[in-house]
DNA sequence: GTCTATATCGGGATAGAC
DNA sequence: GTCTATCCCGATATAGAC
């Protein structure tokens, strides 16, 4: 209900109608609406985070190896398709909540941006996270505003949405492994 | 305040204080909360509505077309850096009002999507589509999710982000325009 | 049109029985 | 641990003076 609602928007008594218990019973397990959404923000955050820095930790993909990423990171987009942006907005209202689980995740941004100096990307003319994060953007947006997307040039056709979708995977591939080959 | 924090985060007393009244002339002037939200809503989104179709309406983009459209349209983006995040929240909040509003711009689904079959791109081996999902994604996905990125890849640092977002334009130009040349 | 004061209600949180 | 009943505050909305 978080994800699709936001903090604000959710009652807790949708959600204890939902696990079916009382909003007392609630509080009791959690005692207040935020401990709550902190609990549930941080176990969705976990596998997407850890997967972003496992995405470019280490060397720098080679093409067989941006290969494999792509493929696990973009099929976890499509088990959470709502996360991303559940993320994105969640972060911006508390940009301190972020800092606080990148540490209890041991997740040091200097060992991330370091890791772009490895590997073959160093002769890129471009700062190899234009590559990271143009990655992340193909991926993630189209599942952010699909009801835009689809609504706009899909004339609201989820099928449709959804085969777009299919054959995004594979263009998405072919793009990075162009850009990475470039 | 809406942009920034959401419809439901935002109060009306805040709005008031920001605009030097009060509640009540707030109320005296548009009746309800949710009529104020979308006499705001519809003024955002009118601008980078028109702008989405406009960019891809007409016969699809020439190499030189195409270059012009991508400057117009990051420039709006720089100088509405929230806009696209709160509009892609408040779609999935609130899709039937997207709809009132394509009708009321008079934008019809039907035609942008025929539009696509103009032009050289249909000799493309990918729907169009992809190419201009992609351009929207690469141009705001770094604003939308900017708070994340920054503390993941930047080490919260602020200018060297900016720096990041002006080098940016110039990639995602090549990006573009070497896809539509392959 | 603009204000103060107030009605009304919804929702987070708690008390206390079982 | 789980429930019902209730407290209490904050927020939308309105009444009514000026």
């Amino acid at each position: 209900m978080f994800i699709r609602k936001g903090m604000d928007g959710t009652r807790m008594q949708e959600i204890a109608d939902e696990a079916g218990i009382n909003k007392a019973l609630l509080h009791y397990y959690f005692r207040s609406k935020d401990k709550l959404f902190e609990a549930v923000f941080r176990s969705i955050i976990g596998g997407f985070f850890s997967s972003i820095a496992g995405a470019i930790t280490g060397e720098m993909p080679t093409v067989e190896k941006a290969d494999f990423i792509i493929t696990h990171y973009i099929r976890m987009i499509e088990e959470n398709p709502f996360a991303p942006q559940f993320i994105i907005n969640e972060i911006n209202r508390n940009p301190q909540m972020l800092r606080d689980i990148m540490l209890s995740f041991n997740i040091n941004p200097k060992h991330l941006v370091q890791s772009f100096d490895n590997g073959q990307t160093r002769k890129l003319p471009f700062d190899p996270r234009q590559f990271v994060i143009t990655f992340l953007s193909m991926s993630i947006f189209p599942y952010a505003a699909r009801n835009l997307l689809q609504m706009v040039y899909f004339e609201d056709d989820k099928e449709a949405y959804n085969r777009f979708l299919e054959e995004r995977k594979l263009f998405i591939k072919q793009m990075i492994i162009k850009m990475l080959e470039a």
